[in-house]
DNA sequence: CTATAAGTGTTGGTGCCACCAACATCGCAT
DNA sequence: ATGCGATGTTGGTGGCACCAACACTTATAG
């Protein structure tokens, strides 16, 4: 490989967007054996967690545009993993449900998922992969808090 | 702020995709002052560590393909920070230059840079932030190496 | 020396993720 | 009741990363 100019190895900005390359290729990759994409996930996420909920709900939750979650609630109910039907309380509103498929879809996720954050932090030691994600961790937090 | 899904809280793959975002942000708004993006930055900074390059040459330092590259030193040329010139050596290849306009832009840029990872890491002491540059910049390093 | 491979610039296109504006519609608070 | 905010939906934008193909040049192998 080429040498990468030092003003941007430097950078923790840098090293974060280009981590994150790294970090979403091998995710995509991950999933692709699944045929899903990041923002199923998030909404699978979200459903098993919290239960039934409409469409800009998920969207706050899993920080997802509300028009790209029409987008990929579409696809899940293509696929048969969530069920949309018009929320009887209220006339606007969506409830999105998880079906018996999803939950399978979603374990399957979690565990390709979990091989990809081993691949991801594979030169580190158990110490330091914890003292990574719990600094990330709290500059992820300051940064959507206020 | 709705609540995230803790699957994904935890997962070192989202805390950097999702930090990367807004770092993004951040950075993309500083440019945005300077009337700059993410690539024209690599470019210059590859131009002023290294000297002048070829096209190929700045896509491998910078990492970025050499399709945009071409986009990218076209916009660079528009601007007056760079010059493109043939190799005279060689009948394919480009020679870009740094002019001194882009040598000015480039100091500009950094120190737009520079207050962005102030207020990225904001929330981390001084050893947090070397803690944390050093550990991301292990991880990346592993990942570009192979 | 010649055939082949590898490198270079360029065009044009793809996909993910994040985001915005506008609209019609519905619930709620004043 | 009226206006305000929330909701689902459509359609579009932009940055970044990437790929395929082409014309052409240099380097390499045989």
């Amino acid at each position: 490989m080429d040498e990468i100019p030092e003003r941007l190895t430097v950078k923790p900005s840098w090293l974060i967007t280009q981590l994150a390359v790294h970090a979403r290729r091998l995710v995509f990759d991950g999933f692709a054996a699944a045929g899903a994409r990041g923002y199923h996930y998030r909404i699978l996420a979200a459903l098993h967690e919290f239960g039934p909920a409409s469409q800009a709900e998920l969207g706050r939750r899993c920080r997802v545009d509300r028009s790209d979650v029409v987008t990929a609630v579409n696809q899940l109910v293509e696929q048969g993993v969530v069920d949309r039907t018009p929320d009887p309380d209220h006339g606007r509103r969506n409830k999105v449900t998880l079906t018996p498929d999803g939950v399978q879809q979603l374990r399957r996720m979690d565990q390709l998922l979990d091989q990809v954050q081993d691949d991801l932090l594979e030169p580190l030691s158990a110490e330091d992969r914890q003292t990574l994600t719990r600094l990330l961790g709290r500059v992820l937090a300051h940064h959507e808090s206020p």
